[in-house]
DNA sequence: CGACTTTGACCGGCGC
DNA sequence: GCGCCGGTCAAAGTCG
C-alpha cells in the first residue's frame, strides 16, 4: 500500500513541485514548518513570482500523493519536498535570453539521490506512420511564455498538491543530460495551455527541474470525482521498470484518481488565475476550495512570506486568487 | 470506451 | 543559409 517501493517516486516528485510548494506551506499537513520569515524572505525575491506562483501557493491541502507515473525514469527515490522551498529568478531559459517572468522555485535539500534507477523496458514501438505529415499551427513564441522553475529534491516527500491533471505528451533526451526530460499539459481543458517540463537536474542529481510554462486558463479541476475513474494504476511489476508501478502507490491516490496527483502543482503556473475566466463554472472548483481554505487558512499560509510578497500575490492579475480568498 | 503513456517523426527556433 | 536541438504531434498500445 503505501508507496512501497521507489515506482512511484517520480511521479511525486513531478507534483512535487507543486506540492512541494503547498506542502512547504504546511498545509499538505505535513508538520514541516515554513521557513521562518527570515529564511522565507531570503528565499523569496519576488519577481513574477506574485504572478506567478499563487496557485500553489494557495496551500491547499497536500494530498498524499500520489504518483505521477511518468517520471520513473528519472528514478527518483521517493517522497516529494515538503520542505520550504526557494524562489528566485531563473538564469534563464535554455536558449533564449533569461525572461524577465522567469522564476527559479528550489527546495532545499535534496540528499537521496536517485538510486534505483530503472530502465525502461522496451515495449513495442509506436510512432508515426512514415510519411504521414498533418500541417501543424505555427508555435506560439516559446519565450514570450511565463515560465517558472522549481528545483525539487527528489528524496523529498512523493505528495503533490497541484491539483492539476497533467498529461504526457512526449519525452526527450536532452543533449548534455543524462536524463530525458518529460513533457506534460494540462489535461484538465484541451484549451488550456498550461505545459511542464520535468527533467533532472544534471548538476544535482538529487533534483528534479520542473518548469511550468503558460498558464492554465480554467480553474483548477479540484472535483476529486470528476477525476476519479482516470486512474490508472497498475499493479507495480518488478519488470516495468518501476515506471509504471507508481501506481499502486497512490495510497489514497488511488481511490481518487491519480491525475490530481500528478498534476505537479502547476501553482506556478498561476495562471489558472488568469484564465479564470474561461472555465470557471465548468469545475466549480471553489466548493473544494473553500473547504481547502478552512483547513488552512491562508493567513497561516503567508504568515511567514513578505508583505509585499503578499501583496503581489493578490495583486495577480486574474484576480482569481483574489476571488477564492474572499469566498 | 476513454484516458493515458510511449516513442519516432516532424517542425521551428537559435547559434554559427 | 545550414544544421542542431528542443518541443510537439500523433499512432499504437495499455489499463481500468
Amino acid at each position: 500500500m503505501e508507496c512501497s517501493n521507489n515506482d512511484w517516486d517520480l511521479q511525486a516528485v513531478v507534483r512535487s513541485c507543486g506540492t512541494g510548494t503547498a506542502a512547504c506551506n504546511g498545509s499538505g499537513g505535513s508538520s514541516e514548518a515554513p521557513p521562518p520569515e527570515e529564511e522565507a524572505r531570503r528565499r523569496i525575491h519576488v519577481g513574477r513570482v506574485a504572478a506567478a506562483a499563487p496557485e500553489f501557493l494557495v496551500g491547499r491541502p497536500v494530498r498524499p500523493a500520489a504518483a505521477l507515473r511518468d517520471l520513473d525514469y528519472l528514478g527518483l527515490d521517493h517522497e516529494l519536498p515538503r520542505a520550504p522551498f526557494s524562489i528566485t529568478p531563473s538564469p534563464s531559459s535554455e536558449r533564449g535570453a533569461p525572461l524577465d517572468h522567469e522564476v527559479l522555485i528550489s527546495f532545499p535539500s535534496a540528499s537521496t539521490s536517485g538510486q534505483g534507477q530503472q530502465l525502461l523496458q522496451p515495449r513495442k514501438q509506436p510512432g508515426r506512420k512514415p510519411g504521414v505529415r498533418t500541417p501543424r499551427p505555427k508555435r506560439s513564441k516559446k519565450s514570450q511564455l511565463k515560465k517558472v522553475v522549481c528545483e525539487v529534491p527528489v528524496a523529498d516527500g512523493g505528495v503533490s498538491t497541484d491539483l492539476w491533471a497533467w498529461r504526457k505528451y512526449g519525452q526527450k533526451p536532452i543533449k548534455g543530460s543524462p536524463h530525458p526530460r518529460g513533457y506534460y499539459k494540462c489535461s484538465s481543458l484541451k484549451a488550456c495551455m498550461a505545459r511542464k517540463l520535468v527533467e533532472r537536474s544534471p548538476a544535482k542529481p538529487g533534483v528534479l527541474v520542473v518548469t511550468y510554462i503558460a498558464e492554465h486558463c480554467h480553474v483548477v479541476p479540484t472535483m476529486l470525482n470528476a477525476l476519479a475513474g482516470t486512474t490508472r494504476h497498475r499493479p507495480a511489476s518488478p519488470d516495468d521498470g518501476g515506471r509504471q508501478a507508481s501506481h499502486g502507490a497512490s495510497d489514497e491516490a488511488s481511490g481518487s484518481g491519480r491525475r490530481e496527483e500528478d498534476s505537479a502543482d502547476a501553482s506556478s503556473m498561476t495562471a489558472d488565475g488568469g484564465g479564470a475566466e474561461t472555465a470557471d463554472d465548468e469545475n466549480e472548483p471553489w466548493q473544494v476550495d473553500m473547504a481547502a481554505l478552512d483547513e488552512y487558512p491562508l493567513d497561516d499560509f503567508l504568515k511567514p512570506f513578505d508583505d509585499d510578497f503578499v501583496d503581489r500575490f493578490f495583486e495577480d492579475d486574474d484576480g482569481v486568487l483574489e476571488r477564492r480568498v474572499s469566498l
